[in-house]
DNA sequence: AATTGCTACAACCGCTTCTAA
DNA sequence: CTTAGAAGCGGTTGTAGCAAT
C-alpha cells in the first residue's frame, strides 16, 4: 500500500528551481550514481531516472547550453552519415553537449531539410545530399569563418569548443576527402567533354565517378558556362541542343530552390542512381 | 488583441544492457 | 548461472515562446 502511495506521489514534468537546488546539492555531497536512492535522499518525490536525467541533460556543470555551432553541425553531420542514430555516441565526440541536444538538433534542423526535399532522412538520396552538398558547404563556412576571426581577432580564434579545423580532419578524414573532392570544381569538365562524345548518359554516368562537380555560368546561373539551356528542370550541354533528351534531369532544383538563392558555384553532382544540382 | 502555426527543447516512456548479489 | 534492479539509450511527446496572420 505504502509502495503504491508512493508511487502516486511520483512527480512528473518539469522541474522547479527548488528540485534543482536539492538534486544539485545532493550530488555534490554524495557523487553521482545510485540514482533511486539519491532521489529519495535529497527528498525528491521524482524516480532515479528522472533524477539522473535532468542531471545529464540540465544540470551538469560541464554542459554547454546555447546554439550550436557551425563546427558542431558539421560533426554531427560527418557522425551521423557514419553512425546513424547513436546519439550518445555521437556526443562523446562534442565536449559539452548531450545524446538528447544531438538528437533535438537532428530532429529539428536534419529532417527539416530533409523534408523540405521530399525525402526520407534516412534515405540514402538524402545521405547523399548531407555528405555531398550539404557538408563541404558547411566546411567551407566553418574555414572561411575561422580564417576571419584569426584575421580580425586572434584572441577570439579559439570558439568555446575545442575542436580546430586541423583536429577535425585528423578525426575526420572521410569528411576531409569530401570536402576536398567536393570544393574544388576542377578538372572534372574536361573529363566529362572526353567523355560525352559520342555516349549516351548513362554511359556517361557510369564512367564518371560518384562525385563530381562542373562549374560555369550562363545569364541564369552565371557559374554555368557551358550550361546555355535550361527548361523544365532539366540543364542541357550545348553540344546536347540536338537531343535535348540527354539533357541532366534535376528534379532536386525544383524541390529546393532555396539552394540556389545567392549559391556561388554551382555544379552537377552525379552518382550511382541519381543527378544533383550541387549549390 | 486574439488566434494559429511553428520551433526548440525538456522530459517521459519503453526497451536493452549492465552489474552485483 | 540466474535474476532483479540500476543505468543507459533512442524514440516520442508535451509545452513554452515566438512569429505570422
Amino acid at each position: 500500500m505504502d509502495v503504491v502511495k508512493e508511487q502516486m506521489d511520483i512527480r512528473k514534468g518539469p522541474w522547479t528551481l527548488e528540485e534543482d537546488l536539492k538534486l544539485m546539492d545532493c550530488i555534490t555531497i554524495h557523487g553521482e550514481g545510485q540514482w533511486s536512492s539519491l532521489a529519495r535522499g535529497a527528498g525528491l518525490n521524482r524516480t532515479g531516472k528522472s533524477c539522473r536525467l535532468r542531471w545529464m541533460n540540465y544540470l551538469r556543470p560541464d554542459i554547454r547550453h546555447g546554439n550550436i555551432t557551425l563546427k558542431e553541425e558539421v560533426l554531427i553531420l560527418e557522425l551521423h552519415s557514419r553512425w546513424g542514430n547513436r546519439w550518445s555516441k555521437i556526443a562523446q565526440q562534442l565536449p559539452g553537449r548531450t545524446d538528447n541536444e544531438i538528437k533535438n538538433y537532428w530532429r529539428t534542423r536534419v529532417q527539416k531539410q530533409a523534408k523540405q526535399l521530399n525525402c526520407d532522412a534516412n534515405s540514402k538520396q538524402f545521405r547523399d545530399i548531407v555528405r555531398y552538398v550539404w557538408l563541404p558547404r558547411l566546411v567551407d563556412r566553418v574555414r572561411a569563418s575561422s580564417e576571419a576571426s584569426t584575421t580580425a581577432q586572434p584572441s577570439t580564434a579559439a570558439t568555446s569548443i575545442s575542436i580546430d579545423q586541423n583536429n577535425y580532419e585528423t578525426l575526420i578524414p572521410e569528411c576531409q576527402q569530401v570536402h576536398k573532392t567536393g570544393l574544388q570544381l576542377q578538372p572534372i569538365e574536361e573529363d566529362i567533354q572526353t567523355q560525352i562524345s559520342g555516349t549516351g548518359l548513362d554511359q556517361i554516368q557510369a564512367q564518371i565517378s560518384p562525385l563530381s562537380v562542373v562549374s560555369g555560368g550562363n545569364d541564369a546561373f552565371p557559374d554555368y558556362s557551358w550550361c546555355n539551356n535550361f527548361e523544365d528542370g532539366v540543364f542541357y550541354r550545348p553540344e546536347w541542343e540536338a537531343s535535348p533528351s540527354q539533357g541532366f534531369d534535376v528534379q532536386a532544383l525544383e524541390r529546393s530552390n532555396d539552394w540556389l538563392i545567392g549559391g556561388a558555384s554551382l555544379g552537377i553532382l552525379l552518382n550511382d542512381d541519381s543527378i544533383w544540382l550541387q549549390p
